[in-house]
DNA sequence: ACAAAAGTGTTACTTTTACACCCATGA
DNA sequence: TCATGGGTGTAAAAGTAACACTTTTGT
């Protein structure tokens, strides 16, 4: 399908395939290099930068919708999505955003098509192994590319206010949630396991009393040393036993009352 | 206007004034006689228990539609309300739901009608002083009564996962949130602010830890004492310092990383 | 052999827990 | 006067913060 073929078939029909004025965005986190890194697309019809994201089909869950969304436009699957905001501002509007572009496009629609039409949209986010990642396009997208996430470009609509509030919330979620299992190798370091904890803090944290707090979770379990080819002391492996990860995750971590 | 008029106007008008397929439900937390309440409506239509809940008008933000149906439905004004989870499964979609009632009422309409669409919904909450709220009807409501947590009715739809979903946020919020304000009166003692933790959480704490916890927090300014006219030894008065308060709220309570 | 990274440990300090005791009041 | 609820305190345990020292490795 071509490029315009595509977006036709969006404009003839989606209002028949879609809920109205309803749509999902995802956030994706990957880590790498020691940045913190975000998946953005840049949309063809649009020629601008922003999150995966898409309709929700009339007799799907929301929740399948930003998984299948993320499938379509990145060609990832199985990722552990999560809800963290729904967005219903006004500002979100821009009636002609849509509209300068299908006309460029030599496309015309009418003032009251669905895809002009004021949207609400459902954030999800997700923590992603940078490496199991090989972003690619599809017919709507021209590029598909990690971001550091101090360096993003300029986004669509108020896809920038989007993404803030998702790494506000990761960091929240530090808080009283094991992290990193996803994130992270089958098989990493302190010192990475570390690393990522202050990329995503933005700030430094004390080695040794991290290394003592997070064995203390009792969500790791240390394997036979190396890392080999590394200069210096080899450090040893971690990876999280996936037992209590979980129960981590639904129990909580720091206790509070 | 008469129950079947506003029912009529709906019916009919509905889908010019409001998003399709969108709506938002509030759940609404009160404190009193040492229990947790919500606040809910037995609807006239549908003769069944529900959350307040209504629709988004096509240029309103979602957080004011909220406000509003609030307002309409309950009378209460200028609560804080905030935006917890949105539910949008396939199971929400009960086709005949509104329907039976409709026919029930000899109203017709046609299948593919607005109001018989499947609906996405943003659920808020809030948590508001008990006696400063006096729940009153309109005219899609034969009652709004206060609820004991533990002894809500069958309620309609998933009403009952939303409400769940919101008293699990509400416990979350406690641990790193201060809570109170708008949930007692202006003055208060420390014995009710325990009572109040140990409703919302559902267990006994000490009350002495507690004092000292919530109070190394320095968001409560002790006043002249009394609560006269009680039984047994006068227990101080106290109100939250609003500045350090309000300053807890965006910073956080505890630590974390 | 040495710089740099990683492992381990120690001490002071704070917070949490689990208690005991005294005081004020209405019945 | 006494039972009950409320104010205050204290000692032990657990957790956190701020450190120093040793070990390993590639160059």
């Amino acid at each position: 399908m071509t490029k315009n073929e595509a977006i036709g078939a969006l404009i003839e029909e989606g209002q028949n395939w879609f809920l109205p004025s309803l749509s999902v965005d995802c956030v994706i986190f990957g880590f790498h290099d020691g940045e913190l890194k975000v998946l953005l697309l840049k949309h063809r019809h649009l020629n601008m930068w922003g999150l995966p994201g898409g309709f929700v089909y009339k007799d799907e869950p929301a929740d399948v919708a930003a998984q299948r969304v993320l499938q379509e436009r990145t060609g990832l699957q199985e990722i552990f999505l999560q809800q963290f905001h729904t967005f219903g501002d006004m500002e979100r509007y821009d009636k002609e955003f849509h509209n300068r572009d299908l006309k460029k496009d030599g496309i015309t629609v009418q003032s009251d098509h669905w895809l002009l039409q004021r949207f609400v949209t459902i954030g999800y986010y997700a923590l992603v192994e940078f490496s199991k990642v090989s972003p690619s396009e599809d017919t709507l997208t021209e590029k598909c590319l990690w971001w550091d996430i101090r360096k993003v470009p300029s986004l669509m609509l108020d896809h920038k206010k989007i993404l803030d509030k998702a790494l506000q919330t990761l960091r929240m979620q530090l808080n009283y949630q094991p992290i990193g299992y996803n994130l992270l190798p089958e098989k990493f370091t302190m010192p990475e396991l570390l690393k990522l904890y202050e990329t995503i803090l933005d700030k430094k944290l004390d080695r040794r009393n991290f290394q003592r707090k997070i064995l203390n979770y009792g969500i790791l379990r240390r394997l036979k040393e190396i890392k080999k080819g590394v200069a210096h002391k080899a450090p040893y492996l971690y990876s999280f036993d996936l037992n209590r990860y979980q129960e981590a995750l639904s129990v909580g971590l720091q206790g509070g009352w």
